[in-house]
DNA sequence: CTCATATAGTTCGATATCGCACTATATAGT
DNA sequence: ACTATATAGTGCGATATCGAACTATATGAG
């Protein structure tokens, strides 16, 4: 492969990797209690797919090592978020709900950071998003699928 | 903003927060001595852009803290990938330069890449990711300004 | 039923990350 | 020139991240 084609898809990459950086920067300056992006991100998965759903779920939802999301998780019950219930089928699994503080802490999350989005929507119309995500969508599949 | 137009931009930046994750994990069980994504992404600027830069810029080019490219580019000397030297104009602040050792680690890294980086082009054409570009480029730029 | 293997989650240690506070140097206002 | 402010980079402490090894439970092969 001819170092311009590889180097297209490194700049891909590499664009991807900054933007992430930068929504994780203004996320983390409009949340409270010292919370970062992962622990929002959790929650916000429980919202919006459901709860009572596993550690290791999750873990793959977001792509990183289940032991990452052991800590993430421990922070979220430490602050009262969520909390862990044993599986009574499977001793070895655990379940994971959100609570109304947590709930609470999403949507105010988000209400923070409602205005950032509204300015960046002005920008960057929701057209234009669309357009955007399946193209996402597909790249995070076919890496998801390499993965193994 | 109502909560459907507010969540479909959650979402852009969700998948391309798990596409940053998935690549950097890709990259670094690709890569030897230890070295992170991060490393390997100041080395390939210093290629690409030109060295002689100085570490607030790389900074910048990133979106991470200074004091993260700080302990970033110590590794790299560390490593011997780069060299730091004084700036005679401002005693304050340094130019970093690649050394041999650097181009032959990027460019090892590259190739390590290179398989994965195949496969993922026969599923994701080049135009794909030429039409993906802009978008990102333009989604990186708003974000960048309204950063401050 | 028994044993080998797989799976869910945690513990531990090493390193990365980052905010805050700090030093050193440069620049601007008067 | 003198002082206030801005800028480049670093040191430190708290927390996050993650690979390796571990425990406990489940599943499958015979």
């Amino acid at each position: 492969m001819p170092d311009k084609r590889l180097s297209l898809y490194f700049q891909l990459l590499n664009e991807i990797g900054i933007v992430s950086q930068l929504s994780r920067t203004l996320l983390e300056s409009r949340m409270e209690h010292g919370m970062l992006l992962p622990h929002f991100s959790v929650l916000n998965h429980l919202i919006r797919v459901g709860d009572g759903t596993t550690p290791l779920k999750l873990a793959n939802a977001f792509q990183v090592p289940k032991t990452s999301m052991t800590h993430t998780l421990a922070r979220l019950v430490d602050a009262g978020f969520i909390e862990m219930r044993e599986n009574e089928k499977d001793k070895r699994s655990k379940s994971i709900f959100i609570t109304r503080a947590g709930r609470a802490f999403r949507d105010q999350s988000i209400q923070s950071l409602a205005p950032d989005v509204q300015a960046l929507a002005k920008e960057l119309s929701m057209k234009e998003v669309q357009a955007m995500l399946p193209a996402l969508e597909h790249l995070r599949k076919i890496l998801d699928r390499q993965r193994d």
